[in-house]
DNA sequence: CCAATATTGAGAATAATTACTACATAGGAT
DNA sequence: ATCCTATGTAGTAATTATTCTCAATATTGG
């Protein structure tokens, strides 16, 4: 619902990118730069070809193979994380909080929603049982508003 | 974790696919019982593939796109379910009760759970704003029992 | 500034899934 | 029970997402 990518100052994200970079080890290119910015501001959950067709505004010579690459990388970074439950391709989400995901089956839209109830709640006890969890997460699949009026108008 | 899929003898399961067809509204082939049988015994999430490996033994014949057009005839049917967030193909789900996915990241295994507490929870309150949910999961990922043993003896 | 090393682009390769087509078959009408 | 037609099937080819290979290039610690 509430999607408060953080907007900062072309020098804050470039600040930001560095010491993401640092951390994780990697380098600095031009192009990691413009795929972190374009994933970190994107509200809709883009596929690496989404990713790819934003970032050659700017690097027109940027191959898909790097724009998959470097999520790759971010990904494995924590920097970001994939979705891969909707039913095409692999998309992939910025947002660091945690968070759950409404899918419309319609129009394929992905929308982030919270719900802190859930995340403090007890896992049943054959859980432990199983193993050691890393993370959980809840997916509704449905019909937004938007495509359910649009269907009964028809 | 229970993992109860009804083993029924060949002419109840017959019987149960007879009914099955005519309530779909499709012709009942050999191949479609066959495949019937095999993933409503399956315990395991088989992917399209896996399935078509066992069912090659009773009919040599079957190609691969017969099992992933029957596999979507049953899943629109409702008679199974899709699971696509496992990191590489898609897997079928026999398990017609309410219920939930341990995923392990290391064997790729998927275990079935069951959460009456979640299932009969109030959903957060904007969803209703969002639009119509039609199923919700929860997807624990992380690392089975028998996985982190095999880890900390390395 | 330079050498060591990581990254990139281009195109080819792989893997999962789907489309097409000509033939075969199930099952309702007769 | 038999015929007729819609539907299903096998085989092959196509499509789509993603990854690999490798030579050329860019980055960064020293």
């Amino acid at each position: 619902m509430t999607q408060d990518q953080s907007h900062q100052s072309p020098e804050e994200e470039f600040r930001l990118f560095r010491t993401v970079c640092k951390e994780q080890r990697i380098k600095v290119t031009p192009q990691r730069l413009e795929i972190f910015r374009t994933v970190i501001a994107a509200y809709d959950h883009p596929s690496a070809e989404d990713v790819y067709n934003r970032v050659k505004d700017r690097l027109p010579a940027i191959s898909l193979d790097t724009v998959y690459r470097t999520l790759a990388t971010f990904e494995s970074g924590g920097i970001i994380s994939r979705v891969s439950f909707c039913e095409d391709k692999t998309r992939f989400d910025p947002n660091r909080k945690p968070h759950h995901h409404l899918f419309c089956t319609v129009c394929k839209n992905l929308t982030d929603f919270y719900w802190a109830n859930f995340d403090n709640a007890d896992l049943p006890p054959e859980i432990p049982e199983w193993g050691y969890p890393e993370t959980k997460h809840v997916q509704i699949r449905g019909i937004c508003s938007h495509c359910s009026r649009e269907r009964n108008k028809a």
